[in-house]
RNA sequence: GGGCGACUAGCUCAGUUGGUUAGAGCGCUGGUCUCACAUACCAGAGGUCAUAGGUUCAAAUCCUAUGUCGCCCA
């Protein structure tokens, strides 16, 4: 055959698309159920069904697919599940959005047909971030695609919800709650996020009925006044105590309310007389219940002031009605001071509205029980957390966890399973429609018209999308699952309820292992987002350095727990990593021979096998020392430690030194070029599986062409149609070995010496010049008779002497106690040697005086271990022997 | 206010249980288009490991405090 010829450089562009789709078609990515082999489970977080692709979800898809490809080489049966979440509040959002357009509401659709509106959108742009995982070569297997609000995955939510119910763990209660006066629905805690605002502290004087005078609470949101039921002051201050029990007449309202002595006043704070608005502030409320206060509402659900408020207040927004309270009470001399504050103020995490504490009836999870089996889960091991300290937090969650409002005042989600009888007002829980039921007949059934939170869907996710509450082959051989990879701003959300639920339902943990992310954000540190333009679009940088690039340079910049900074620029060392390794394999192919006989080798086969050479075998013990390296960094989670281990090897060892080593015997007999070849073949065969689960395209396109080299001639289970189906590379012990290895650096720190000489003394790369190595203490040759060929290329001689005496005048070195030299009489500029071994004197020097010190002290020969003692000996020794022999260079060098 | 994490070369980060001369990539300096790769090769410079104490024969590593930054919770 044509010897195969590669591009000058490789580009990604030409050859991402092509392989995707064939991976595809052939159905690589396909779960399959064998007998005989571990399942391997990931479930993709689902993204956001109106979600694009951002930098966050990169990095978390190229874990998972990194660990998806490394087990399902190394033989595993490897589910993992794509899909999207339904993101409730978000999604609705977006199509109320494109309504206002056209001047229309939600009302003027009506629920029907918004709903139908929303499925509309999700079938044209939904979803978009699926195909744009393609891009990064995400291998989940699509055809298991899900979506939370799938007809069975609604299903499941019914059915959870049906059994929470039953069991008494949903409840109905009139609560404060955060209300979002603009989307008009109620959220849960954890989407609430509290940021800080600079506003004013206002001081009011609330006159005593009996006309004693007044007192002054101080307040950062005077419309609330208007529902105040009480004032409350810290039952041990005695500044008050006479007060207990004594009344105030409400300004602006007339209402009289009582001073109520509690705990909670915080003494210190303004005056220590608080107002209390129990229908309005979490903490109120908990004192209104307290003290049997009344609840008045004065802010009403769309954030106007309700009938309650008295007339020239209500009707009024919330903002007005502030303004409008303050002026009134200034009016009336009751303003005491106003002074400037900052607090924090919790706002929609989505929409950045701010939140207003309401007193509503929503439904609730009670969460205290349920939480039991989830911290035990991990305080017990059964998941663990990568980085570890992620416990601290999930811990300090669930030991103080609050009941979960679930209920949402949206249309677009799972519509909560109650129906009230309205001649009888009883309740029906049904995972069927009740109004069908012949039991319910001429009766009227009104369901429920809220919505569950999405949350309360994803909860459900390890489960839901394998079919439960069916009992499928897919839920009984993939559940539970192995591997979670998400971010750890989700861990209550998220992460915490899907233990929850799981342990709930199947009194098991949902995954073995969680790992989380790190956040990514620019290179000044700061987050990536739209407003700042600081995000760039992953499929641009995809599109100028490659997939590969891409997901090579961020796996392998993600820390143990930190964030990550990037720029895109960074992806130049991914890119140029490809294109190292595609011109290593373009340089090997070069030398196969243009005989046109197939070029037999077997890949496989090279590698298992001690070879004789010592570079081989050299080049093989790295090899298996990278791969045992690799192996433990991806069981530990330390992904850019795999990567970083795998890229050294390739780089440094492999190109630099093995692949220039081998030229000399390329470019001998047919014998010798053929028994170089195959073996660098084979142990490039090997590391394109290593590092397939970082960079799957590059080392695919490679495999293929390797396949077309001589893929005719191995046996049949050697050959596959991907390189996904071959063998993930495993460490044999056998061939690691360290005596080799411990020779070949002798090699490397000879020709790093010569190679530092030339530079030092500016010897023009292009000169053949002399050089030679000897030792007082033993004769070299047998050693090194064989490397010499490879000194003579590495460090560009023309000749190496072995166990000569050195010339005077030499240029030399010391390396692992063997004398280098280089005799260059005339060429070598004598004062620029003598500062380049000055240096090297002075190096020595500080370390034989420290070494010395260290060893003089009488404690430490006593205290240290054996061990450490004996190897300090010698180290001192080493470098003595080294420093004796670069003074005597020194003073050789006057006397030339 | 409580908790967590970080602070190592100009930049981004390694440095597993304390014990070789603290490493890598990028950047920088000098030299090379050496027949795989200039997206490259060779050589070099650059760090009192945030600060102050402490434990120890020995601290980047363990403890305490301080500072700066970030995150979470209230």
């Amino acid at each position: 055959m044509p010897r195969i010829e590669l591009d000058k450089a490789y580009t990604p562009s030409t050859v991402e698309a092509r392989l995707y789709q064939k991976w595809e078609e052939q159905g690589c990515f396909r779960a399959q159920i064998r007998k005989g082999h571990k399942p391997y489970v990931i479930m993709m977080p689902p993204p956001n069904v109106t979600g694009m692709l951002t930098l966050g979800h990169v990095l978390n898809n190229s874990l998972q697919d990194l660990l998806a490809r490394w087990r399902r080489m190394s033989g595993d049966d490897v589910l993992w599940l794509p899909g999207t979440d339904h993101a409730g509040i978000a999604t609705q959002i977006k199509v109320e959005d494109q309504l206002a357009k056209e001047g229309l509401t939600r009302h003027d659709l009506g629920r029907e047909k918004l709903v139908e509106k929303i499925w509309e959108w999700r079938e044209n742009y939904g979803g978009i971030i699926l195909q744009q995982l393609r891009k990064i070569g995400a291998s989940c297997d699509w055809s298991r695609t899900r979506f939370t609000l799938d007809a069975d995955l609604s299903r499941a939510v019914a059915e959870i919800f049906v059994r929470l119910y039953d069991k008494g763990l949903i409840y109905r209660g009139k609560r404060i709650v955060n209300w979002d006066p603009e989307k008009h629905t109620a959220l849960s805690d954890e989407q609430v996020e509290f940021r800080n605002v600079n506003s004013h502290l206002w001081h009011f004087k609330y006159p005593l009925s009996d006309g004693s005078g007044h007192l002054v609470v101080a307040t950062t949101r005077p419309e609330t006044m208007l529902g105040d039921t009480a004032v409350a002051v810290h039952p041990e201050d005695e500044r008050y105590k006479h007060l207990h029990g004594k009344t105030i007449t409400l300004p602006l309202v007339g209402r009289r309310i009582p001073i109520v002595p509690d705990e909670y006043v915080d003494r210190e704070f303004g005056t220590g007389c608080v107002k209390v608005t129990p229908a309005h502030d979490p903490n109120d409320f908990e004192i209104g219940n307290r003290h049997g206060l009344q609840f008045i509402i004065v802010i009403g659900p769309d954030g106007r002031m309700s009938d309650e408020a008295p007339v020239p207040f209500c009707g009024l927004d919330r903002k007005e009605a502030r303004k409008a309270v303050v002026a009134a009470l200034e009016e009336q001399g009751l303003v005491e001071k106003i002074e400037p504050y900052s607090h924090s103020v919790g706002h929609n995490e989505r929409t950045g509205t701010v939140i207003e504490p309401l007193l509503s009836e929503q439904w609730f999870v009670k969460m205290q029980d349920l939480a039991q089996p989830a911290i035990a889960a991990v305080r017990e091991g059964r998941v663990k957390f990568h980085p570890e300290h992620w416990e601290k937090t999930y811990f300090h969650w669930l030991e103080n966890v609050r009941d979960w409002c679930i209920s949402r005042q949206i249309w677009w989600g799972h519509r909560i399973p109650l129906w009230t009888v309205k001649e009888t007002g009883e309740v029906i829980c049904s995972l069927d429609d009740p109004t069908i039921d012949p039991n319910y007949a001429g009766l009227t059934l009104v369901q429920d018209p809220d919505v569950v939170d999405t949350w309360f869907s994803s909860w459900l996710w390890p489960f839901s999308t394998l079919g439960w509450p069916n009992k499928t082959d897919d839920l009984t051989h993939f559940y539970p699952t192995s591997t979670l990879v998400t971010a750890p701003d989700i861990i209550f959300l998220w992460v915490a309820r899907m233990i929850i639920a799981s342990e709930e339902v199947f009194g098991v943990e949902p995954f073995r292992d969680v790992y989380f992310t790190g956040l990514v954000r620019d290179m000044q540190g700061r987050k990536m987002s739209k407003s700042l333009g600081n995000s760039p679009d992953p499929l641009e940088v995809v599109d100028s350095y490659g997939a590969d690039a891409l997901r090579f340079t961020i796996i392998s910049q993600t820390p143990r727990g930190g964030d990550i900074r990037f720029g895109s620029d960074m992806c130049e060392q991914g890119r140029n990593f490809a294109n190292k390794l595609w011109n290593a394999t373009r340089f090997l192919l070069m030398n196969v021979p243009e005989d046109g006989a197939t070029f037999a080798f077997d890949p496989i086969e090279i590698l298992p096998n001690a070879p004789e050479n010592l570079i081989d075998r050299w080049i093989t013990s790295a090899f298996f020392s990278c791969v045992r390296d690799v192996d433990r960094a991806m069981t530990e989670f330390r992904f850019a430690d795999a990567a970083k281990r795998i890229y050294s090897f390739i780089w440094n060892d492999f190109c630099d030194w093995y692949l220039e080593l081998i030229k000399v015997r390329l470019q001998g007999s047919a014998a010798n070029r053929s028994d170089a070849l195959t073996h660098a073949l084979g142990v490039l065969h090997g590391i394109v599986r290593l590092l397939h689960p970082l960079m799957p395209f590059v080392t695919e396109e490679i495999y293929q062409t390797l396949s077309k080299l001589s893929a005719s001639t191995w046996p049949a289970d050697h050959r596959h149609t991907s390189i996904m189906q071959a063998e993930f590379p495993r460490y044999q012990a056998a061939l690691a070995d360290e005596s080799v290895e411990a020779q070949f650096s002798k090699l490397q720190d000879v020709v790093n010496a010569i190679r530092n000489i030339r530079g030092e003394l500016r010897i023009a790369p292009s000169l053949r010049i002399p050089a030679g190595i000897r030792s007082d203490k033993k004769a070299l040759a047998g050693e090194w008779e064989n490397l010499s060929d490879s000194v003579l290329r590495l460090a560009g001689l023309d000749l190496f002497e072995l166990d000569r005496p050195r010339p005077k005048g030499s240029a030399s070195a010391i390396a692992q106690g063997i004398e280098v030299y280089v005799p260059l009489h005339g060429l070598i500029d004598v004062n620029a040697e003598r500062a380049r071994l000055g240096k090297e004197d002075e190096r020595l020097l500080k370390l034989v005086v420290g070494t010395k010190a260290k060893l003089s002290n009488a404690s430490f020969v006593e205290r240290a271990k054996p061990e450490v003692v004996e190897a300090e000996r010698d180290k001192l020794a080493e470098l003595e022997h080294a420093h004796e022999k670069i003074r005597r260079f020194l003073d050789e060098l006057e006397s030339v």
